[in-house]
DNA sequence: GTCTATAGATGGATAGAC
DNA sequence: GTCTATCCATCTATAGAC
């Protein structure tokens, strides 16, 4: 039993070491070497417990994602369903940011991983898709080609995100925000989402 | 002379297959040997022509995006500017599919070369978030927080491509367009983008 | 379950023939 | 300039002590 509760110990350790630094430094360019030092664990212990390097990456998304986006849409109000997904998704992205650089990169680079993890984000975009083609028909929505408003529409929720990197850029004239953070970015999020869609409504 | 000739074209088929393997696998995911058997050159080659691995990254940039987004706006017509500077970037993107992916993921991971890089990707969103800055005084553009509406902007930007990934998922109702596209989706990306800002223009 | 030590494979880079 | 053959560092994974 205390054996147990070691070992959950470790592999949570584990988990949380590789989700940063896989986020940081991609899937390939990270080390299991890395991951153990990082965790303060023995390098045998990842194969140990999760059987090698990559079965590490798809524990990361059963550990951290495991209800994600399971919700179904009627598709009743598209404008209420699109905004649900967008604060649902916003809320995970704040909650999980590295998991979402992550699952960004390997979607990036059609990576060999991703064939284990796509379900996660294929439902996403189905729902999205369904949504957007639902407004349309509804007259709430104004766009051309379903195509690419899906496309601009998962880069404006993916992007979007505390990036150290823009952040220099930016920050020069504003302060950065301390606890305003996750309702308002999500209310910026719904406001140029819906607007970029022509959505006349609140 | 032919000499020069052969090592320019040798450097070159190196460069195109670095270009595509990078986007594809990611640069730590990329190997030396898997560049030159790309090109059909010897693996000596890399290291002769470029001095190392490191150097054929850098010489991607310096060689296909030599000249971008050098163009100043002068904030007069902040609603032109911004149609400009979308319209440049998308005719990029669309040339050089590769170095967008390749460059985001290197801005995602905040990798170590980015140092070199980053003052291509640095101009474009200082002169966005100028651009953006100007509407909002003019009146032109609405938005509440400067620091998020340029990373929409921005995501909006980036990840509108030809995405091998979300096609699968997209193509069942709408066919792949085969010439409509540039002009096409420059038009949706500016439209988008605008309404987006709550910009009153055709 | 956790550790150290090491095996086996593969990475980037180079020496030297042509 | 280009090639083949090889060096050496580092990677993942495992064997075996505790």
């Amino acid at each position: 039993m205390k054996n147990d509760i070691q070992g959950k110990d470790v592999k949570l350790k584990i988990l949380n070491a590789a989700k940063t630094l896989f986020a940081q430094k991609g899937y390939e360019g990270t080390t299991v070497r890395q991951i153990c030092d990082e965790a303060g664990v023995a390098l045998a212990l990842v194969s140990y417990h999760f059987g090698g390097k990559e079965n590490v990456f798809y524990a990361l998304f059963e550990t951290y994602a495991p209800s994600f986006l399971q919700k179904a849409y009627d598709l009743a109000d598209p404008v209420a369903d699109l905004q649900s997904l967008i604060r649902e998704f916003a809320r995970f992205r704040l909650a999980e940011p590295e998991l979402i650089n992550l699952l960004q990169q390997e979607v990036m680079m059609q990576s060999p991983r991703l064939e284990k993890v796509q379900h996660i984000v294929y439902a996403l975009w189905l729902q999205l898709r369904a949504i957007l083609e639902a407004g349309k028909r509804q007259g709430r929505f104004e766009y051309e080609s379903l195509r690419h408003t899906v496309h601009f529409v998962v880069g404006t929720l993916i992007f979007t995100r505390n990036s150290p990197f823009l952040d220099p850029v930016l920050q020069s004239k504003e302060d950065l925000p301390v606890k305003e953070e996750q309702e308002d970015v999500i209310r910026y999020t719904i406001s140029y989402i819906l607007n970029g869609l022509k959505c006349n409504t609140p």
